[in-house]
DNA sequence: GGAATAGTGTCTTTAAGACACTATGTC
DNA sequence: GACATAGTGTCTTAAAGACACTATTCC
């Protein structure tokens, strides 16, 4: 074998095998108070028939940020200021050499997230896509390595909430301490204590701002109407909305 | 143009301008009481003249991690169990389409964080390579969009100072209380209360754990001896070491 | 002896959480 | 009227930070 130095020196990247970049989303909503992620049934090999983030190639002259926004905008059929208000961010990246069995496919994934959603159109690559909540995600089989990077972007979101005011991404623009408690409730998967949580999300600076109004009823089973809240100019929130203790996890 | 369905189907990535994937590595470490970044000065265009993070393709066959575990030995000379204590982890990807003139390069980079590491000598495709103090990195002139890199690196490791042992990283095996608080002021830039930070340390379940010991020697300029000890067995701190508030970045 | 540092004691302030309660709405 | 919910009051506990102090060691 070469030595590195002479390996290193002599290493071309276009004498090898051809490598793919694809832009992967893990698209979160909220819908009938569960939340859901984007999955598209896969119509060819490999994998056909598995379920799957959607996604594809980066195309030349396209920024990967544009090409998750692209994938996301084409299964959702979500377009114009309803998808700008849609918020992406990178998640992370998976190589390893054995992901796809065709080539070696480098995935850098985003996360999206985005209010109640309506049912996904397929893209012509996709039999079907559809939301489906994540607590059923283990009843479906995910292709490649799609399972981890789900994974890995649920964990990402329930940590986000803690210190960033992405929960507001997942209601409207108008919404109520109520719905906002919803989301956190729904993304931790835990009930928090109303009346503690409305102190504590009006307390942080720039989480929230009132808008004066109110709800033009009462909740549906009853209850006075709720006041009517924007999402502020906070980035980061201080002090943070933290989980409820997991010492167990921590270790 | 084709529509969006007819583009998919036919999109084949292997038709298109090859792609390249490096892994670059912003490894950080303390030396002489500052933060420092290692670079490597390019010989070769583009930018040659340039500083720049070590880093190179991923190889066919060759994981993420393990090109920038490579990348790392190959400049700091490093190997066996010193390298296996240096911590790894991903950072983010990089690939706007003009980031490199030659080709379309898709970089995803790396943090190293490693106590205080000699002198590396220089790969071969690196004019020279040296530690420096992130101070001192506008006086530099990076590569590609390595500056920005590196200020993403040097933000996640602020932050994962807060809320995992990491700091713990940049010391030896056995440390006193007062390395790990040189630490936390090197890395946050900010001086630390003593006397608070001994406190809050040892009340974080898991952070460090004692080994009876104490220095062999009280410190240059005077004081008793420290107790020794060891990192402890927590992967998240709870309750975290927050940095002292900073409402104004907050916005 | 003078000076610096390790480690602890104590008090204040802030934040989190438990619990209770009132007012307002729905059915 | 029964019941659920929005919003607030109050108390307890946990944690962060300011400040002071003792004991130990170097020069």
């Amino acid at each position: 074998m070469v030595n590195e130095q002479e390996f290193l020196a002599g290493y071309d990247p276009r004498a090898y095998p051809a490598v793919a970049v694809t832009a992967d989303v893990v698209a979160l909503t909220i819908r009938d108070g569960e939340l859901q992620v984007l999955l598209i049934q896969r119509a060819a090999p490999p994998f056909a028939g598995f379920w799957a983030l959607p996604g594809g190639f980066v195309r030349p002259e396209e920024d990967i940020a544009a090409a998750a926004r692209r994938e996301f905008a084409e299964e959702t059929g979500l377009g114009g200021e309803p998808l700008r208000r849609v918020h992406f961010e990178q998640l992370a990246s998976y190589g390893t050499p054995e992901r796809d069995p065709r080539m070696r496919i480098f995935s850098i994934a985003y996360l999206a997230f985005a209010p109640d959603l309506p049912e996904p159109s397929a893209g012509s690559d996709a039999g079907d896509a559809q939301w489906l909540p994540v607590t059923a995600l283990s009843t479906r089989e995910l292709a490649f390595d799609h399972r981890k990077i789900v994974e890995d972007g649920l964990e990402r979101a329930r940590s986000k909430l803690e210190y960033t005011p992405l929960a507001t991404r997942f209601v409207g623009e108008e919404f109520t301490i109520a719905d906002l408690r919803e989301v956190y409730e729904t993304v931790w998967g835990h009930a928090l204590h109303a009346g503690n949580f409305h102190r504590k999300v009006l307390s942080v600076p720039g989480l929230v701002e009132g808008t004066g109004a109110t709800t033009e009823h009462g909740g549906p089973r009853g209850g006075p109407r709720a006041r009517l809240y924007r999402a502020g100019d906070a980035r980061l929130l201080h002090p943070a909305l933290l989980r409820p203790a997991r010492e167990e996890t921590v270790r």
